[in-house]
DNA sequence: TGGAAGTCGTTAAATCCTTCACATAGGAAC
DNA sequence: GTTCCTATGTGAAGGATTTAACGACTTCCA
């Protein structure tokens, strides 16, 4: 296969969207050109670490120049599937999943929270940011062809939910969960801890003191 | 100084507050001793890579036994200071931003968001979660000596926001905006892109496709 | 008591990621 | 056209992190 470069650094991965983001905003102000320099300072992304990320594509830009703006944008928006919508499912509208269904992923993005899923009968039933509360027990019968997933129930609920979403034919589950959850190995999970981004910000506040260098 | 071995990787130092809660899982379980094997199913870290870690804390363990989780639990609660609780503020009281309100960080955790700040009219002098709403006008008075704040503005007024609290004296910011925020080099900020996040998640199922290996 | 089984702490290797530094291509100026 | 200048793309170096591998020491059981 590999029509895709393949070796792409998982790190380069993860920066891209951002990329994708900062490209638009500067397309919508009007901007033609951009240096990795400029986009260093926007992205807080060492220009090396830009052009190396960019690179890996091929040469995107013009020595001397820079690079267009449009250009990149439109080559973004092609390697990341920005054309099509892939549509997620959220379960758990609790107070996070709240948030979530009320947030519009779909700005500057190909993501869409499609349907969501709770246990509590006060929940099901109700329209929350446009999306409808499906019951639990349906979630089999309800997820079609859905893929992805973002999790958002209690903890101790989190690995019983997976184990059916992976049942379910789901391949990616995005984890806000304490409980880290087996999967089978095709599975793909990301979890984002959020106490634990608190406590480590804290921990590098008392222990890694930042120098005031460069003064 | 040094009194801390300071020269523990980041990466440790992230994953510290994770051991912390599952320790003390374990230890509300009954459970008297744990393995590196053990611990590492429970959150799906490379067994040696837990063994290194602990080692940058000296001998914690007794070879040919494992861990004894009460020594192991008294240990990192010095590390981490879960003694002491830190407070934080945080600004803008919306979707997200009621959400932390109303979940309790202090759960197993030494973070506490003790005063919120937002800019309407309708919010302030509500209070959410136990937590009193502030008018962002009061921000610099009503501080105290905190120095940690969670931003959940809207992208646009983040780096306004981010200014003042550097002004009022705050040396690490929570960022779930979309917005990169300018700091001086003293001040500590982490990231976290929800939507960034997501698309992440898309990008990877799309274009790196787990093996099924080992079967 | 002795030997087998288990598990740590660590050395060394492998992998992954970032940054430096500069030759070079191409635009801009005139 | 010719020259100057700027910013790319990348080889090489440097860091950081993960993983493998194993000697050493403990427990546990016969
Ligand atoms: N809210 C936060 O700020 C925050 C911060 C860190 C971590 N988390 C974690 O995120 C998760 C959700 O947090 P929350 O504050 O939204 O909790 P919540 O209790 O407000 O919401 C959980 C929702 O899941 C539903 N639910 C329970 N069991 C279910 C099941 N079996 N199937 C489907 N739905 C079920 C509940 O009805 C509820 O609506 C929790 O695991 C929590 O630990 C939340
Ligand atoms: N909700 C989500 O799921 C989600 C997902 C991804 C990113 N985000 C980001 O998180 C941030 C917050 O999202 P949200 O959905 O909670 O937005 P929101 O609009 O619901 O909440 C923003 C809150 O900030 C307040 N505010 C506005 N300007 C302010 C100021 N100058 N000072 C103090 N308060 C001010 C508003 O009154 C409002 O209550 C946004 O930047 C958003 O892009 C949110």
């Amino acid at each position: 296969m590999d029509l895709e470069p393949t070796k792409i650094p998982q790190a380069t991965a993860k920066r891209l969207p951002l990329y994708y983001r900062f490209l638009n905003n500067l397309h919508s102000q009007g901007k033609m050109r951009v240096s990795s320099k400029e986009l260093s300072d926007a992205v807080k992304v060492d220009s090396a670490t830009i052009r190396r990320d960019f690179s890996y594509f091929g040469a995107l830009g013009k020595k001397g120049y820079g690079y267009n703006v449009e250009y990149l944008l439109s080559f973004f928006r092609k390697t990341l599937d920005q054309d099509e919508t892939t549509d997620v499912a959220l379960i758990g509208v609790g107070n996070l999943g709240t948030a979530f269904l009320n947030y519009n992923f779909t700005k500057n993005n190909n993501t869409k929270i499609k349907i969501a899923f709770d246990a509590s009968e006060e929940r099901v039933g109700t329209e929350v940011g446009g999306v409808k509360v499906e019951h639990i027990d349906d979630l089999e019968e309800k997820m079609g062809d859905l893929t992805v997933a973002i999790l958002t129930v209690p903890a101790n609920a989190a690995q019983g939910i997976a184990d059916r979403l992976v049942k379910a034919g789901v391949s990616g589950i995005l984890n806000f969960t304490p409980a880290r959850i087996s999967v089978p190995h095709h599975v793909r999970v990301h979890h984002i801890d959020l106490a634990i981004e608190l406590q480590a910000l804290v921990y590098f506040l008392k222990h890694y003191p930042l120098e005031d260098e460069e003064f």
